[in-house]
DNA sequence: TTATATGCAAACAATTTGCACGTAA
DNA sequence: TTACGTGCAAATTGTTTGCATATAA
């Protein structure tokens, strides 16, 4: 996202966050610019690990509170992702979605990017209320293709292969916890 | 997913577990077989729950190998989903989403239900290999959408109201933790 | 000044690992 | 009989809560 776009969206960040009552923190604003500066759909802890350097004594808590508010008052969404952890999308129009279905890796596609028609599915009988769609394209991203031997499986591939970073959370002081037992 | 269709997938396989060199173990058939009888893509969490009944001694460990050998053999798929837990999709074939972003609900649609017309993007520059794509339908199901009052964003109305089920793991002997803190 | 937001620690929840034992082939 | 799969306990990772303190308005 481009400088222009960014100040227009923390502008409207703050606006929603007056109408609403909510204070303008330092916190609240440095994490959505963070957000809006990735398109990779990061998890509370890629946020917290971005953010951590400008804002010192930052808690994991407050990213994880800040994300949700985010949410709250529309200016982010929660990304549909294969994996075992919550991701955050900035963008909030319509538009899809790259999957690596061996290590999560989710990029954006505009929707102008995309030649579609879809329509939307009558699904009254079921008391559904649609508010938007978005496709996923799944497969495999480069960096995993080169990795995805034939005849090894992609689950299996992803075991052994690209994996996904991990949280550092409760390493850095060991309260009790043993550390350095996964090298 | 009826019975004789459950056969030729249950059918299927066993067939791929023998190509591969992998058992047949009862757990592997009973928690494929408790997966093929769901259509709101369980967590690990609510597969243990429907299978432990009939699998006594089963380990939560083994729920989450056996599904990831699911995916690992072709007969399952991950779901994209926005929460904080992973799901899985006894649907291999091309099918879409009804999702509710409140309570993270996930209803299947067959792809016949979708009026859609969908071209892969060309994504050569970005050396992603597609392999297939669905159709995410983001909104508010039934029993959310009548909980949601006016004024009250989603994400502050799913804290307090329709919850998605929680794990019990650890809850039934404590060893160690304290129990009952959240009444 | 004061309601709201943050930080902290601990609880809670979800997932993975190492290893001993059991079982399908 | 033997390689592979499972169960168990504990480690690890991810998320939420309660409460004291700090801060935006």
């Amino acid at each position: 996202m481009n400088e222009r776009q960014k100040q227009v969206r923390l502008a409207r960040f703050e606006e929603l966050c007056r109408a609403r009552g909510l204070s303008v923190t330092v916190q609240r604003r440095v994490i959505f610019e963070a957000l809006l500066g990735r398109s990779d759909h990061p998890t509370p802890d890629g946020v917290y690990e971005r953010v951590k350097g400008r804002l010192p004594g930052l808690s994991r808590t407050t990213v994880y509170r800040v994300l949700e508010t985010l949410v709250d008052i529309g200016v982010a969404t929660k990304a549909c992702a294969p994996g075992a952890a919550i991701r955050f999308d900035p963008l909030t129009h319509r538009h899809h979605h790259l999957i690596c279905m061996r290590c999560e890796k989710l990029t954006d596609l505009e929707d102008d990017e995309v030649v579609s028609r879809v329509e939307w599915p009558d699904v009254r009988a079921r008391a559904f209320q649609i508010h938007n769609y978005s496709i996923h394209f799944h497969g495999l991203c480069a960096a995993c293709r080169r990795k995805a031997e034939p005849g090894k499986s992609i689950s299996s591939a992803a075991r052994g292969g690209a994996k996904k970073e991990k949280c550092t959370h409760r390493r850095e002081k060991s309260h009790g916890a043993k550390r350095g037992k996964k090298q």
